[in-house]
DNA sequence: TCCCAGGCTCTCT
DNA sequence: AGAGAGCATGGG
């Protein structure tokens, strides 16, 4: 991979497969919108980004290499060789599923904005859980130009569920509230959630109103990062009926988190 | 009208 | 511990 700064852009060259429509529109962040220049347009980490892919090329409009450095190598997960971990994946079906969408990668997304978004993605569609995330960073977000960054879990601690009703987010408002406060007052510690081993981290999610198994594993790995992590929801639970009755192939051991997205997604789109 | 959506909580066995 | 109802909202 090489990297040059250009007009106030980070343009990037790939040795690995990265496809930024598959990455920002499969279901594992919210904010991300398509506009017809071709560009994604979206906010993370308090950061606005413009981005575009022509093959091999990806463009970072407006940015500057140390905010790439401190916030996008890592969103994007660059460090990691995803045709290496692909490339362990033997079982057929698998394989299949990685050939077909090649360049899905596990964004490093921001572990409370993580914990909240998959908190409203209970029992909810995903056009809806990307309207409801919008209306809560349009309502209680920093203005950032034009774009508004994920509020913080101070900020949502000091809110009431009737505050949040303009979000039309149903039953999972008072769970919403519930998650702000725990983690605000440090009851449930981000900080140390990172260094803890993988069941113990997710004990410490469930303590939050709202998070069951499905959503702590979620949580883990697209916020906090654990590839070890294995969300099931229903298209997953079909997977796993039709193809993998007697378990998932040893193969995925260790890196379940990067093989469930690509076959979530492509299950998804049969 | 009913069913479903990247489920969870609560209650009842 | 495991099963089942209820839950807010909106699209098909």
């Amino acid at each position: 991979m090489t990297q040059k700064y250009e007009n106030g852009n980070v343009i990037l060259t790939l040795d690995d497969d990265l496809d930024l429509g598959l990455c920002l529109d499969c279901g594992q962040a919210f904010r991300w919108k398509y506009d017809e220049s071709g560009c994604w347009s979206g906010v993370a980490h308090s950061q606005k980004l413009r981005v575009s892919q022509n093959g091999d090329t990806i463009t970072f409009y407006d940015t500057t290499p140390e905010v790439f450095e401190r916030v996008w190598s890592g969103y994007f997960d660059l460090n990691r060789n995803y045709r290496d971990i692909v490339a362990l994946y033997t079982e057929e079906n698998i394989k299949i599923a990685c050939a077909k969408y090649p360049g899905i990668r596990i964004l490093k997304q921001d572990e409370w904005e993580a914990i909240c978004s998959f908190i409203i993605s209970a029992n909810n569609n995903i056009p809806r859980i990307k309207g409801i995330i919008e209306r809560l960073c349009e309502g209680f977000g920093e203005d950032l130009g034009g774009a508004y960054s994920f509020p913080s879990a101070q900020r949502l601690s000091t809110l009431t569920v009737e505050d949040l009703a303009p979000l039309r987010a149903g039953f999972r408002a008072k769970y919403i509230i519930d998650a702000a406060q725990k983690i605000a007052s440090g009851e449930v510690d981000i900080e140390k959630i990172k260094a803890l081993p993988f069941d113990e981290a997710k004990a410490e999610l469930l303590k939050i109103k709202g998070v069951g198994e499905k959503v702590a594993q979620c949580a883990l790995l697209y916020g906090f990062g654990r590839v070890e992590a294995f969300p099931v929801d229903v298209w997953v639970k079909r997977i796993l009926a039709e193809l993998y009755p007697k378990g998932l192939p040893q193969c995925m051991y260790g890196t379940q988190g990067i093989a469930q997205q690509y076959l979530f997604h492509w299950r998804r789109n049969i």
